[in-house]
DNA sequence: CCGTGTTACTAACACGTGTTACTAAACCGG
DNA sequence: CCGGTTTAGTAACACGTGTTAGTAACACGG
């Protein structure tokens, strides 16, 4: 409020020199061109006036931003999102680029304003978010600014993006279960229009091949992609003739159903029945037992959704790339 | 990358007038100036050439950004941060200022970095939120930049700032448990660095006060921040003599140990004990039975420093304020 | 003393918008 | 037809930085 801004050519008059010459050494291009002692002067001068170059001149003179745009779908559900941005702003933070983040709380009209914020902000590349793992639609981004996908893709791949191993995930999950000695392994998925019960059927059925187990459809059992389908799902499983020793579940959100159903029918986790469940939320380690679970990466998927977008942004990769990122198994009490 | 940006001067062109026509037009200064056919000139040719405005050239010409800072100690934790965020954004959204976010992961070092970052980016305001309720050492904010602080303050008071009701909650939640007839209410609490034990404690005593119940010091123990530490206290207080017949946990992890005890003790919830935690993090809902809590207001905490933010930058507010948001009380069924 | 580099800078323009001060034309009452 | 007022617009500058092209001073070999 009280003192005005000060500006280069402040600084320029302290040090006794033209704002160019300003300009060379704070940006350190003044190797070849400006004297050592210049140098020195001009640094003390922006010390002693503790000197901000003005980030809005900066962006208008070089037509760079260093803003990247970050749309997230639901920013308050979960650890989700706050994982991918950190992940993100890490690498992101090293080049000076920082985040403007938009939560559309999937109102589209809310995603539609806000790639036109990021258009007129000349963000240099954009960061879509999804909180499920899927397919959508391709966002009405103009062609020239850089983006890469987290969590989801578009149908012909013409977008970058990093999505989780669900197939291997799902053949983790269960080979952890074989590799414990269990024969009859059970399935509680659910089908919602994500991808994941598909690919971690996948790598369900690829483990129990590569274990030497029968591949058993009984033992595969759909539920609502809630706790209470869990619970109805496990009921059923074991209502019928020859339950499984074992259980992946298709979420963990499912796997605390599947924990009550076992519990009611007084069968011991992992005594009794071993359980694998998926997302490793952050009360899985609470579950009694705690759960054995598989992680869905999205620290690293926004790692790498920054360092991707980061080299398309410098020219260095045009055609579009894509990464499937494993999903750590975290081995709790359950199995 | 294949065609140049369209400036206002393409749009001047077009509708065969000057550029400062198409800005009267655009910013709706027009209403005495330009007449009606010439707004409607420019009004089709920004539309036929999709012209945005440059929010950089917007930046340096009036000295405003639209740019709020929201400085956030781990977004990654839970979802306080990313509800914050919410809240903050609905309330800055109508007024077209966007979010500028940085995750400090409670490194001094980043935080001071973001802080300069804001200041080069000419940030209108800043946000700064932690994720516990506690006092915090005035950041290094230059004085002229509004700021709001979210669940933490300042011990002069010098800088607004909106923290939960914590005493109110406590209040409420032991209310809760005296109302359902409750004598003897143990409060299972925890003395970490924060302020929400002494205050909840404060509520719990004007409960007990006002529902005319002595205050006995045996039934308010202290346990670990953790659930270890809940189990613990909540041993300890049935192995003495009169054991209470409800328990007020610090926290909902704090409650989850709580629960953990008494299973173990066979005790039943809540027909042989009552449990309200505190917090309403995810997974409560999904406890055995779900656990009646209290809601921390971080959505509201984080509208409610928008606004308060918004007025100080429109120069309505002057004074820092100081807001103190209700803690909602969510039944469940442990009451 | 002359030409040629080299060193150490600076003048001037560009970036895209907002805004103030000014003008040319039209209108209007007498 | 004339002076004043309104209408409709524009020229020119400001914002703070980056950058290109150019220059003055000096060294140096011949």
């Amino acid at each position: 409020m009280s003192r005005e801004r000060v500006t280069i050519r402040d600084v320029a008059q302290r040090a006794g020199v033209s704002h160019t010459t300003v300009s060379f050494v704070v940006n350190g291009k003044a190797s070849a061109n400006i004297s050592t002692t210049t140098q020195q002067r001009v640094w003390s001068a922006v010390r002693e006036l503790d000197y901000q170059p003005d980030a809005a001149a900066i962006s208008l003179s070089t037509a760079r931003s260093n803003l990247i745009g970050f749309i997230s779908e639901d920013i308050a559900a979960g650890r989700y999102a706050g994982e991918s941005i950190t992940g993100a702003q890490e690498a992101a933070w090293a080049q000076g680029k920082i985040l403007l983040i938009v939560n559309t709380g999937r109102d589209p009209a809310i995603a539609a304003a806000a790639i036109d914020q990021m258009r007129r902000r000349r963000v240099e590349g954009l960061l879509v978010g999804t909180m499920a793992h899927r397919v959508v639609e391709p966002p009405a981004i103009p062609a020239d600014v850089p983006t890469v996908l987290m969590n989801c893709y578009v149908p012909d791949r013409s977008l970058s993006s990093v999505v989780p191993d669900d197939r291997r995930g799902g053949y983790e999950a269960t080979r952890e279960l074989a590799t414990a000695g269990h024969k009859r392994i059970g399935f509680v998925s659910a089908t919602p229009a994500f991808d994941a019960p598909a690919l971690r059927l996948a790598g369900y059925r690829a483990a129990l091949d590569e274990a030497g187990l029968p591949f058993d459809p009984a033992l595969v059992v759909d539920a609502h992609w809630t706790m209470d389908g869990g619970y109805a799902a496990t009921s059923a499983l074991f209502d019928g003739a020859d339950p499984p020793t074992a259980i992946f579940a298709i979420t963990d959100l499912v796997a605390m159903g599947v924990y009550e159903a076992l519990k009611e029918r007084r069968v011991r986790v992992p005594d009794d029945v071993a359980v694998v469940g998926f997302d490793n939320v952050e009360w899985t380690e609470m579950m009694r037992p705690p759960l054995t679970t598989m992680a869905l990466p999205h620290a690293e998927m926004g790692h790498w959704a920054m360092s991707q977008l980061l080299r398309a942004i410098d020219g260095d990769q045009t055609e579009p790339a894509h990464a499937r990122l494993e999903c750590p198994l975290v081995r709790r009490q359950s199995v």
